[in-house]
DNA sequence: GCGGAAGTTTGCGCTGGCGCAACAATGGCA
DNA sequence: TGCCATTGTTGCGCCAGCGCAAACTTCCGC
């Protein structure tokens, strides 16, 4: 079954989405009316960047990654989508386009509403602006995290919170540490810090031979967390000249 | 005179802004009602990173730096705001405290509104949600563009992209090209595009010396934009292999 | 008009990380 | 089971841009 109505979603699951936060349950239907689930496969691409912005969408199950191409056809990897987030929410915030391809790692599943119910759902429930204002802001400011991250570190540092950030969105405890959720390779990584797949892998290998990280083909376990951190945060011991008096 | 009643504002002007795109005079009137204005000198604070978050502010006159300082001491310009934009809305977006300190870097004048008035007006006025989103939505999108210059480009035609943007946004046509429209120093760009002023001020000297630019103490002309433009715009002639094919 | 602070320019040496290249390992599929 | 495509590893040379340092210019306050 490709497509079905929302009789079959978890209801206590989606009540739970930040984007209907404070909502009731006869809201909550009246909302979910207007929406279709969709499956996609692992490596699909659920819209493409560029393309008309004709839904936006809530990440049911599996891994969604959002990525820019340049003019140059370089990529750079924007974000990775986790169950329960808004993803494709171009036309809320003005924008007739997606300004990037969203592309599922794994088999996933996600609620899919038609842009144009946008305006007439927010009429009706002005809480829908203000959540998604929330979450856009947040979004924000983990752009803007990279920024400075981009602007000011090391990419040994950048790797290790990217990764550390990957985990704390998606990861989950295994034997020997802390496993990124879903596929992802080294090439992804590289797109996500502003570095080459060669540097990463060097990265990764010589974390590896010091116990931090344990590899393997698009797969990465966090085996010393705080270590990782420790890496990551530049220490401000010597007290640093204010650039600015 | 430090503050004053919305009597004294320019009623066409305000009415102009994006963040209030849609209202009516009577509805205008309430919300300016709440409103206080306020001088800030030039080089003086309206707010630092991590203090509460008191106000949220829209610029009428001037501008304003919004500057984040890591845990090191470095510094990164976020954004210069221009008259007509808001900024300091950290509580709209779900903060309690400001993530980035914000300098007039001229005489700067500001509506202000104290961030407890956001939920009521919000209430009253759902469309200053809608609109918000928007505002927001934009600078997300100019921060990705930012992540994704800062991940594929040279700092050469990073700074070329900065120049024109800020060129678009705040510049003015004098005799011989357009200048940027308020004091900016080699360190300011630096901090906006990831480099060092070092950097910053031989990429000038080459262009001056080319006749693309023209510089000066915390002043800038840019004499051929679309030269400029060529430099940032990495032209994808040759046809660039697809990275994830 | 003078002195000092802030901003800018420029030379020099060094290095983090990129580009290239070749090879190895892994997993999917026939 | 064996082949092939994808992904990962690693050595090597190079260079864009950083860090340091010194000198110069412009502006501002006294």
């Amino acid at each position: 079954m490709l497509r079905g109505n929302m009789a079959t979603v978890d209801h206590s699951l989606v009540a739970k989405l930040p984007l209907f936060a404070g909502f009731g349950t006869e809201e909550l239907d009246e909302i979910l009316r207007e929406a279709r689930s969709l499956r996609i496969a692992k490596n699909r691409n659920v819209f493409e960047q560029g393309e008309d912005a004709h839904s936006f969408f809530v990440l049911l199950h599996g891994h969604v990654r959002a990525s820019k191409t340049t003019p140059m056809g370089e990529q750079v990897v924007v974000r990775y989508v986790a169950p329960g987030e808004t993803f494709g929410v171009a036309m809320a915030i003005g924008l007739q386009r997606y300004p990037a391809t969203a592309t599922a790692v794994d088999d996933s599943v996600a609620l899919a509403w038609p842009s144009a119910t946008w305006p007439r759902l927010v009429a009706r429930f002005p809480a829908l602006a203000a959540n998604t204002l929330q979450t856009i802001g947040s979004r924000l400011q983990e752009t803007q995290t990279r920024v400075v991250e981009m602007s000011t570190q090391q990419v040994e540092q950048r790797v290790a919170n990217a990764l550390l950030r990957l985990a704390k969105q998606s990861g989950h405890k295994v034997e020997h540490g802390v496993e990124i959720g879903f596929p992802i390779s080294r090439q992804d990584i590289a797109q996500m810090t502003g570095t080459t797949l060669h540097t990463v892998s060097r990265i990764l290998s010589s974390w590896e031979s010091r116990g931090l990280v344990e590899g393997g083909r698009q797969r990465i376990v966090l085996r010393e967390p705080h270590k990782l951190f420790m890496l990551a945060e530049p220490s401000p011991d010597g007290s640093e000249p204010p650039a600015r008096p």
